[in-house]
DNA sequence: ATTGATAATGGTAACCATTTTCAATAAGGG
DNA sequence: CCCTTATTGAAAATGGTTACCATTATCAAT
């Protein structure tokens, strides 16, 4: 059996009303999308995407629903200097699908990693704290990125 | 004395013909205000500070200009989420500058950190040698981000 | 089931940071 | 000093994201 929580497909709505917000065809449908791929989709590929379903769900709709998620902290808003965002469901209780990132500043290529997570949380719980305290400011999430020249990029030059 | 290396004000041109590249009045200047202010300044920050001084400058040279250092190396390109990005000289060789960013999401303000360095800069090495051997990639630098309420946003709600 | 207050939607136009274009200019090796 | 070539700047184009607003959908109360 696949690792993860699959029996939650209609649970959306409860998060949503819980918030005040309501759920709807459209938000549903995104999340959805946001569900089933998982990672770095941009607003149009998942516009796209939900479009082939619902093809009256419009792109300013998309947009909405993903900073509402974000502001819910469902869903992460990343910036990978491609000059748009992409956007990731948060697994929030599943330590197996912790990652971050590795960003190649030539092709702009993304590499997930999730090797040294224990020692990253060791570390980030410890800092977490500290930083909370020190400047009274309530951490939602954290993000790490190395940047720099993938094995691709690296062999053309 | 305060810290820091002050003895380098003209040290740049050699820097830019050791890439290739021409040392120009609209670079010098970019770099003079870069380095007076440090830190967070958009293109715009920078265009109208140059401006100042130099008011045949153009935004255009701007954005080429902080492109060219980016890649070069010798800033660091942010998105803190403000729909525009923020430049940073980066004093490689000091330590006591290494530092990190608190976001607040609600107001966008910026917190400066620069508590457990060391704690970070162990691990950071540390994932830095096992990421680069296993996936081959060059890391150049890493960014770590903390996103959540600042104090002053807490008290309004 | 119906209603009504209100949240949510979608199409379009506006916005605005960033890039592209291209002719004019400046840098710096010879 | 000249010549090649990088660099520049102004204007226009680009493109992701947001504002606007009339229409529609949601859902608690009836």
């Amino acid at each position: 059996m696949p690792r993860g929580n699959r029996i939650m497909n209609q649970g959306w709505g409860g998060k949503f009303k819980g918030c005040g917000y309501r759920m709807t065809v459209p938000r549903q449908a995104i999340m959805d999308v946001l569900q089933k791929a998982k990672e770095h989709l941009s607003a149009e590929d998942i516009y796209l995407e939900v479009h082939k379903l619902f093809p009256q769900v419009g792109l300013t709709t998309v947009y909405r629903t993903l900073e509402l998620l974000t502001e819910m902290g469902m869903v992460f808003k990343f910036d990978f200097r491609e000059g748009r965002s992409r956007y990731e469901l948060i697994e929030s209780s599943n330590k197996e699908d912790h990652h971050h990132h590795l960003v190649c500043t030539e092709c702009k290529r993304i590499i997930d990693y999730n090797e040294f997570i224990d020692d990253e949380l060791e570390f980030i719980n410890r800092a977490e704290k500290g930083l909370s305290k020190k400047y009274n400011f309530e951490i939602k999430n954290h993000i790490i990125q190395f940047y720099g020249i993938c094995d691709k990029c690296r062999k053309k030059e």
